[in-house]
DNA sequence: CAATAATTAAATCACTCTTATTTATTATTG
DNA sequence: CAATAATAAATAAGAGTGATTTAATTATTG
């Protein structure tokens, strides 16, 4: 069986790669998209401002965000007064208007998070262990999400529109790393997690690459102002990436874009090395441990780390100068417009590390190029599991990238 | 003024970014362009094909299909018997349907190429400098227009769809390289080239980078097969490229997506260049030049070189190292299914790079990423100005990439 | 009260879908 | 080999959907 491109996807996947035609279902459907994206980014508008920002006429603004409302999917705010004319309705998203249920699969411990239609975290649960096994993945996963709807509202039950697992490409290649038996890892390699899910739940499930994962929660929930493309990092145990073009997230034709722990860099004494060598939580933990300091901590208290000393410089300083490296060349192959950097780790060492890498690109020849600006990732440590929620969201809610042409 | 994103672009560049809503000119309009598409990749297909692949209902087919017949975009061919039912009538591509021309502005010349439908050269015209001026330039492209258009029929004239300009990113920047006069190179800075051939013809101007035109013409007029997303390499005196993403060109936010001649890439002795130092006609020029060879047959036949002995074999060598690597960083990027490598050479050298890369790459630490394949391109020396003129074509005949969800 | 802007009802228009019909061809039967 | 059945392509007619246009209503400012 072919890995890969099987294994992420959504149920509809196997289709939507053909090139389809539209009919009035799918214009209806597209414009519903929009109107929401559109509220989603803004906080709340009216529909007249709807109008102007898509070009539709009034009336079919007012059609569609009528629907939307009665739906339960948008709410009516305080009428805006003080200008003149007829004061505007401002339309925002009801955070009760739809559920979503995202899952991390990680190399220490697994996530469970209920968000709601706004992307507040309704609900979370963690399940750790010294690897992941199928078996106790879907155990936690059934127990885990009996115990999240228990708490829900039968009204907001049936909201609930996926769920989204967010794990690495290639889970079963850690029979190195992770310690684990290979015959648990060929059991990841041979079994179809996301079918095995599917059977449990009436919702859709989806899968997709833990990092591109984090990368759709910041587009979605993160506050990236206009911000329509950039490439992104996740620091975690390992170090991954994803890619944002034109407003959405590309996963790639074989779901594995933004592989960037794969990137090749300089590495110490300029050697040839992958970024995942330089810039994960896994070294920082080998270096420490080598110096004989123990450092579980890493993973279990990701918001405030003790006082780390010259080894978390010293990390800082090669992990900043490889992602500096990694960025130059993202830019030479997408012109982003941003470098987002996010990760397992407190946000002051955050800040610090995109410190380091802004002034690292400075020592970098970019003739030719335009350097994305590098920002913080504003999501933080739980981004994956926020991001496999984000997954049905966007496959319901949201629009995607190239806007099919008004026509004159 | 900022350079950049005002540079190139299309007449209607500045409101396409916004979100549009859709309505039924606009679907009319995608399914139009999806018909084009489909029956430019297959060569000719019947309405019920097209029914088949777009999940279009035959009679909508059939009505999309007639129109385009009368608009003399397609042409009915002979029908096909021998299958049971109805004999099947293939629709294909009226050469004469509509007509582009091409424009590359390059270091040493600037190309003028006149196309068909089908992306057949019609007519093809040169103009060779030292370095460019805005001035002579426009005037190359009045009177070569002038001359190509007098070579037509009236009603052909009519089709003429567009002229596409493809030209290097921030020419001015040449003054070192080029040789020319900064006050030359100024002007090229702040004159609005776009503009000033906007008005000398009624049909529409636009304006793209040369490798990224390159790209577009592979992709367009390539035998690429079923390929929809491959990074592209076009080494010219300079080296660039391009980057195809769900089977439409990206050219990213500010039209420089794919500027893989700055990739940072490993130079001889290790220490960090950027591709376009190692990988250019000009650099194989400049090492021919210190033996004492004189060159510049480099850049008047490249259909054939001659005998050029060891000095051409290492450039082969350390270019194809860093295509190599710049080949594996765009993997970690975006997931491409193939790397496609073209350029200004006759197609045995294209041909022996391609290889070199391909043996290359089997040296590079590659854990995590799918390696694309390795090809030659297939459109050849005069990439950019059919690129240039295939911009118009794809803008007003081609489809988009992410197709619109049919609905229910 | 005049001007302005938001909203929406009603009528209209454009485009696709469904259903049914016509036409052309191959396959099967006696 | 003629007659019949099966299959597939193409299209006409009518229904349905959704956006647009037009015009009216409402709420507010100055």
């Amino acid at each position: 069986m072919e890995a890969g491109s099987s294994r992420y996807g959504s149920p509809e996947a196997a289709e939507s790669q053909q090139l389809r035609g539209t009919n009035q279902s799918g214009m209806r459907d597209h414009n519903e998209r929009l109107v929401l994206s559109l509220v989603r980014q803004s906080g709340a508008l009216a529909k007249s401002d709807i109008a102007r920002m898509t070009g539709l006429s009034a009336q079919t603004v007012s059609v569609i965000m009528r629907e939307l409302e009665v739906e339960g999917l948008l709410l009516r705010q305080e009428p805006v007064r003080g200008k003149i004319g007829q004061p505007s309705i401002p339309m925002a998203l009801n955070p009760e208007g739809a559920f979503f249920i995202g899952l991390k699969i990680g190399r220490r411990s697994a996530e469970l998070v209920l968000i709601d239609f706004l992307g507040n975290s309704r609900a979370m649960l963690q399940n750790s262990y010294g690897y992941p096994t199928p078996r106790d993945t879907i155990d936690f996963v059934k127990s885990g999400i009996a115990e999240m709807r228990a708490s829900l509202t039968r009204e907001q039950d049936k909201r609930i529109a996926g769920l989204g697992v967010a794990m690495p490409f290639e889970l079963w290649n850690w029979v190195d790393t992770a310690g684990a038996p290979r015959e648990i890892m060929d059991e990841w390699r041979n079994r179809d997690i996301r079918a095995d899910l599917q059977a449990l739940f009436s919702f859709p499930v989806y899968v997709q690459n833990d990092a591109t994962s984090a990368c759709g929660a910041e587009l979605v929930f993160g506050d990236i102002g206009t911000l329509r493309d950039f490439v992104y990092f996740y620091i975690g145990a390992f170090a991954g990436g994803g890619v944002v073009l034109n407003g959405r997230l590309y996963s790639g034709p074989t779901g594995n874009a933004g592989a960037l722990g794969s990137m090749p860099v300089p590495g110490p004494g300029g050697r040839p090395t992958q970024l995942i060598d330089v810039a994960s939580i896994a070294v920082l933990e080998k270096s420490l441990n080598a110096k004989g300091i123990e450092a579980s901590y890493l993973w279990t208290s990701p918001e405030e780390w003790s006082d780390l000393g010259p080894e978390l410089d010293s990390w800082i300083a090669t992990a900043s100068d490889a992602l500096a490296y990694a960025i130059v060349a993202s830019a030479s192959v997408i012109d982003f417009e941003s470098a987002v950097i996010d990760g397992w780790m407190p946000p002051a060492i955050r800040a610090r590390m995109v410190q380091a890498v802004q002034s690292a690109i400075g020592k970098i020849d970019v003739e030719g190029l335009r350097i994305p600006s590098v920002r913080e990732g504003t999501v933080g440590i739980h981004a994956r599991a926020m991001g496999g929620a984000s997954l049905p969201l966007s496959e319901r809610f949201l629009i995607g990238s190239t806007a099919p042409s008004r026509g004159v």
